[in-house]
DNA sequence: CGTAGAACTAAACAGGCGTTGATTTTTCTC
DNA sequence: GAGAAAAATCAACGCCTGTTTAGTTCTACG
C-alpha cells in the first residue's frame, strides 16, 4: 500500500491525508483531557468538543474509548541516556528527566498515565510494567549495593511523589518552589540511595567513604546545571 | 452481635437507634469502595450493594453523593505525637505513622483522600489544605534549616510516593518488600532532609545544641508559634 | 465533467447514573 | 392489641454515557 496520492505531484512525499491531521488533533485533545480530569470525566463528547470534532469521529478513528486511552498512554521512553556507568550521573539524569521534562509538557503520556493509574486498573498495570522494565531494572543494574532493586523502586516512588504533588496535585509549598531548589534538596537524597559511597554518612552499611563535613542538602548551590 | 434493646423511658440520651448502625455500615462501605475504585466508579448503587442496603437509603442518610464523599474523607489526624522537639524523632514518628498505620488500614480516610485526589478537584483541595496544615507546617516548625517548609513538603511528597506505590498502586518491588527494609533504607534520607546535622548510625544523639559547623545565621529552635 | 471513496455528522439506541416521591415494612410507645 | 414514628424499599424521572447506523459532505482523479 503505497500512498503517494499527491495532487501536488512534483515534490511528492507529502501525503498526510486530511484524516491524519484530525486523528492527531483528537489524540492531543484526549491526552489533554485525560491528564486534566482523569479517565471517567474525560468523556468522548468532551474530547470531541476539545478537538472540534463530532463525537462519532472519535469512535470512527479509535474504535473505542479504551483503545483511545490505551494509545494515549502508550509511550516509549525518551530518556536514552538514563543510565550511565557512573551511578551518580544516573541520578542526575533520572531526576532531571522526570522532573524537568514534565514541567515542559504536563500533558505528556506520562502525566496521563500517572493521573489515571490511581483509578484505572488498566492504567495501573501499564504503569507497573513500564516503570519496572524501563526504570527500576535499568537503574538497579547500575546500583552497586544490596537491595538494588528495592533502592531503584524506592527512588522511583519518591520521584513519583514529588512530581505528582508538584505538577498534578499542585501542593502549594512544592508547586511554588523553584525547580532548582527542589533539585538541590532532593538530588543528594537520591544519590545516597542509588549511588551509595559517593555521599558520606547516609548509608549504614557502606564502605567508609570517610568524607566528613558536607551534609546532604545543605551544601551551597553548586552545579547549577539547569540547561534551560 | 450486640443486641442493645435499651428503651429509655424517662431521662437520658438516645440509645443508638437502629439507623445509626445502618449509617455506619454505609459509611464503611463507601470508604472501602472510594478507596478501591475512586470517586466515579464507586457508584451509589455499588456502595449500597456493598452495605446490603437499598440505593435510596444511601441518599436518605447522606443527602447526596458529594456529601457522602466529603464525610468519607473528613478526618482528624490521629498522630498527636507527630512532632517532637527532636527532629530526628519526628522523622521516625512521621514515617512510621504514615507507612505503618496505612498498612494496617488501607481503607482509611487518608487512603480514600489520596486515591481520589488525583481525579477530584474537591479531594485535591482537601488534601492540599489538610497536608499543609497538619503536616507541612507542623514538621517545618521543627526543622532547623533554611527552606524549612520546602523540606517538609518534599518529605511529605516522598512519603506520599512511597505509600501510594506500595499500598495503592502495588508496584511489585515495593509492595513485596518488607516494611522494615523500606524503613531502613528510607529513614536516613528523611533524616538528612528534615533533621540535617544529625549523624545516622554513628551515635545516638544525646542533646541537640553543640554541633560543629551548623547553620550560620539561623536561630536554632525557631518559634513554635504555629501551634494550636 | 462524474463518480468513487474518504471524511464527517445528525439522530438515535440501550444502559447506567444520581436523585426523588410515594409506599411499605419495621420499631417503639401507649 | 392500636397508632405513631422511624427505617427501608419500590418504581420511576431526567440526564448523560459509549456506541451504532444511516446519511451527507468533501476530495481526488478518470
Amino acid at each position: 500500500m503505497t500512498e503517494d496520492r499527491t495532487k501536488t505531484g512534483a515534490t511528492g512525499a507529502e501525503p498526510e491525508r486530511k484524516g491524519e491531521r484530525t486523528r492527531r488533533r483528537i489524540m492531543e485533545a484526549a491526552r489533554r483531557k485525560f491528564a486534566e480530569v482523569g479517565y471517567e470525566r474525560a468523556t468522548i463528547r468532551v474530547i470531541a468538543a476539545e478537538a472540534h470534532v463530532d463525537k462519532a469521529s472519535v469512535i470512527q478513528y479509535f474504535g473505542t474509548k479504551q483503545e483511545l486511552f490505551r494509545e494515549a498512554v502508550s509511550w516509549h521512553v525518551p530518556i536514552e541516556e538514563l543510565t550511565t556507568p557512573d551511578p551518580a550521573r544516573t541520578v542526575d539524569n533520572y531526576l532531571r528527566a522526570m522532573l524537568s521534562s514534565w514541567a515542559a509538557d504536563p500533558d505528556s503520556p506520562m502525566a496521563v498515565l500517572l493521573r489515571t493509574s490511581m483509578t484505572s486498573e488498566e492504567a495501573a498495570e501499564l504503569l507497573r510494567r513500564h516503570v519496572t522494565k524501563e526504570t527500576v531494572e535499568r537503574v538497579a543494574a547500575n546500583v552497586d549495593a544490596p537491595d538494588a532493586r528495592l533502592r531503584a523502586a524506592l527512588s522511583g516512588a519518591m520521584m513519583f511523589g514529588i512530581a505528582t504533588q508538584r505538577y498534578l496535585l499542585r501542593m502549594p509549598d512544592l508547586a511554588e518552589a523553584d525547580l532548582d531548589d527542589v533539585l538541590r534538596l532532593a538530588a543528594p537524597l537520591f544519590r545516597a540511595l542509588i549511588a551509595p559511597g559517593s555521599e558520606p554518612g547516609s548509608e549504614p552499611r557502606t564502605e567508609p567513604g570517610a568524607e566528613p563535613g558536607s551534609e546532604p542538602g545543605t551544601e551551597p548551590r553548586s552545579d547549577p546545571g539547569t540547561g534551560s
